[in-house]
RNA sequence: GCCCCCAUAGUCUAGCGGCCUAGGACGCCACCCUUUCAAGGUGGAGAUCGCGGGUUCGAAUCCCGCUGGGGGUACCA
C-alpha cells in the first residue's frame, strides 16, 4: 500500500502541544510505511485564518523536524474543484439549495434542542420545490443525507464506532457567498491528495461520519481514520492557557529540545512495551497508529523535564555551547572573548548532567565567564566567614607556587593543604567554590579551578580575601 | 438536552481469559557514591485494575448498567 497521510490545521491559532503529537503520529506513520506526509492548511474560513499562524505552524514544524515531505497546501487554493464536485451533487439530485434565513435557522434549532433531537436542521428545503425560492435570498447548498440506515467509522485507534443516519442532519456544503465549508473541503482534498490514511484529533471523531458520507455520495472511497485521544492539562481538564496550551515556541523559549519534546509525546498515548526514552529511527520501526491509546492523557511536566535532561546529556558540548552562547551574552551583558568561550566549552560537560532545562544550563554555568569581582549570593556569603577568608588567603598563596595547573595537581595541592592544616576538605572546599562560583553549587571545585585557570583562580580568591 | 468516545497508583503507561501476590517510567522517600548540587546505582511507599451486576472452572482483560471525564452538536475548523 502507498500510504499517505497528512498533518491539516487550521491557522486560527499557533501550532500547539495537541497539534504538535498528531504532525509526529502522521509524520511516524508515513516513514513506518515507507510513504508520504503532506502538510495542508485548513484556511477555508478566510476571516479566522492569519498569516501569523501559518508562520507560526511552519515554525514549529519545522523546530521540531516535522515538515512535509512536499510544499504545503493550502485549502482555499482549491475552492473551484470543490464546488464544482458540489454541481455535480447538485446535478444528480445528491445536494440542494436551502433558502432559510440565518434567524429562521436559529429558532429551528432551539425547537429541536428542546424536543431533544440532534438533527438540528429539520430539512425544510430538502424536498421543497425550487420554484417557491425566494428572489431576494442567496442559498446555501446543503448535502441530502441518507436519512435511513447508519454510517460506521471503521476507526484504527477508537475501533468501530455507528451513528445512526438519524442523528445527522443536511450539511452546508457552500456558503451563501458560494465558498466551500470544511466538510466538503476536506473530503475533496484528502481525495485528490490521495490521503490513505487521516491521522486526527478525537475532536473530529463524529465528523467522520459526515465525511465517509459525503465520500459515498461522490462514489470515492474514504480514507481509513484515526481519531487519537486529545491532551489534557495537568488537572485532567481541557488544555487552557495556564496549562500548556501553549504555541510550541512556547516551549521552545522554557528550553525543552525538539527531539525531547517529540520522544515525550511519542510516549504520550502510545506505547511500545516497557520502553520508555525511544530514538527517532526506533520509533518509526516500531510505530503503529493500533498501538496508540483510546484515552486522553494528561500533560506533565515533570516527566517533559526528566526527558529533557536525558537529551540535553546526550548532546554533545558543542551544540550545546551553540544554544547558550546568545542567550548568556545577553545574561550577562556583553559579548563572549575566546578565553571566555574556551572555558564555557570545558564548563559546559560536567554541568550538563545537572540541569533539566537549557535555562538552567546557562544559570550554572555563567560563573565560568562572569567578570570579577563575583556577586556573593547569600549561602556563599554565610560560607565565607573570617576563619573561611583567612586560609583562602594561605591557599592563595600555595596555589599561585604551583608550578603545573591540572586537575590533578590542584586536587594534591588541596589534599596537602589539608593535611598541613589539620582541617578537614569540607573547610576548605565548600569557601573555596563559594569565592570561585559565588554560589554553593557547582561541578567538582577542582575542575572548576582548573577550568577557571591559574591566574582567574587566584584573582577570585584575592577579590574575597581582599574584602 | 441529544449523539459519540474514554476509564490500571498523583501522572504517563504495560497488560489483549490463567504467566498478575498487577510490570515499567516520571514524581515522592531512604540508602550508596560524595567537597556542594545534580547525574548514576540500590531499595521502598503508592492501584480494593472507577462502581455494581453478569458470562466463565478462572476476568484488569468479554457482556450489561451506573458513575465520572472528554468530544461534537455553526453558512468554525
Amino acid at each position: 500500500m502507498n500510504v499517505v497521510t497528512r498533518f491539516a490545521p487550521s491557522p486560527t491559532g499557533f501550532l500547539h502541544i495537541g497539534g504538535a503529537r498528531t504532525a509526529l503520529f502522521n509524520w511516524l506513520f508515513a516513514k513506518h510505511y515507507d510513504g508520504r506526509y503532506l502538510l495542508r492548511i485548513e484556511d477555508t474560513d478566510r476571516k479566522r485564518s492569519t498569516q501569523e499562524a501559518i508562520d507560526a505552524i511552519i515554525n514549529g514544524l519545522e523546530w521540531l523536524n516535522l515538515m512535509p515531505d512536499e510544499q504545503p497546501i493550502y485549502q482555499s487554493e482549491n475552492t473551484e474543484r470543490q464546488s464544482q464536485i458540489v454541481s455535480e451533487l447538485l446535478a444528480n439530485g445528491k445536494a440542494y439549495k436551502c433558502y432559510c434565513s440565518p434567524d429562521e435557522l436559529l429558532t429551528m434549532r432551539e425547537k429541536a434542542r428542546a424536543a431533544g433531537k440532534t438533527r438540528l436542521y429539520d430539512g425544510t428545503w430538502r424536498d421543497r420545490d425550487p420554484t417557491d425560492a425566494p428572489k431576494d435570498i442567496q442559498p446555501v447548498i446543503r448535502f441530502r443525507a441518507p436519512i435511513k440506515g447508519e454510517t460506521v467509522n471503521q476507526d484504527l485507534v477508537q475501533g468501530s464506532v455507528t451513528v445512526s443516519n438519524s442523528q445527522l442532519d443536511d450539511m452546508v456544503l457552500l456558503r451563501a457567498d458560494g465558498s466551500p465549508t470544511y466538510m466538503l473541503s476536506v473530503v475533496v482534498d484528502d481525495h485528490d491528495m490521495g490521503v490513505t490514511h487521516a491521522i486526527r484529533g478525537d475532536d473530529h471523531l463524529t465528523n467522520s461520519f459526515r465525511q465517509i458520507q459525503l465520500f459515498h455520495a461522490i462514489g470515492w472511497a474514504p480514507p481509513q481514520y484515526a481519531h487519537i485521544p486529545l491532551i489534557h492539562g495537568p488537572d485532567g481538564t481541557k488544555l487552557s492557557k495556564r496549562h500548556g496550551a501553549l504555541g510550541i515556541d512556547s516551549y521552545r523559549e522554557m528550553g525543552f529540545l525538539p527531539e525531547a519534546l517529540l520522544s515525550y509525546l511519542l510516549r504520550l498515548g502510545w506505547s511500545h512495551g516497557n520502553e520508555e526514552i525511544i530514538p527517532l529511527d526506533k520509533a518509526i520501526d516500531w510505530f503503529d497508529i493500533n498501538d496508540v491509546g483510546r484515552g486522553a492523557a494528561r500533560i506533565d511536566f515533570d516527566k517533559l523535564s526528566y526527558i529533557n535532561s536525558q537529551y540535553i546529556q546526550e548532546k554533545d558540548d558543542e551544540t550545546l555551547l551553540e544554544l547558550i552562547k546568545d542567550p548568556i551574552e545577553q545574561k550577562i551583558g556583553f559579548s563572549l572573548d575566546k578565553k571566555s568561550m574556551k572555558r564555557l566549552k570545558s564548563g559546559i560537560h560536567s554541568v550538563k548532567s545537572r540541569v533539566k532545562i537549557i535555562p538552567e544550563l546557562i544559570d550554572n554555568v555563567k560563573f565560568y565567564v562572569q567578570k570579577r569581582p563575583l556577586t556573593l549570593n547569600k549561602k556563599a556569603l554565610k560560607v565565607l566567614n573570617n576563619d573561611a577568608r583567612h586560609r583562602l588567603a594561605q591557599l592563595a598563596d600555595t596555589l599561585q607556587e604551583l608550578s603545573s595547573w591540572s586537575e590533578a595537581s590542584i586536587e594534591k595541592a588541596i589534599k596537602d593543604f589539608v593535611n598541613k592544616n589539620e582541617i578537614n576538605l569540607k573547610q576548605i572546599a565548600l569557601p573555596f567554590r563559594a569565592a570561585l562560583t559565588g554560589t554553593t553549587v557547582s561541578p567538582g571545585i577542582f575542575e572548576v579551578a582548573n577550568v577557571l585557570g591559574q591566574q582567574e583562580t587566584i584573582a577570585r580568591l584575592k577579590d574575597i580575601t581582599h574584602i
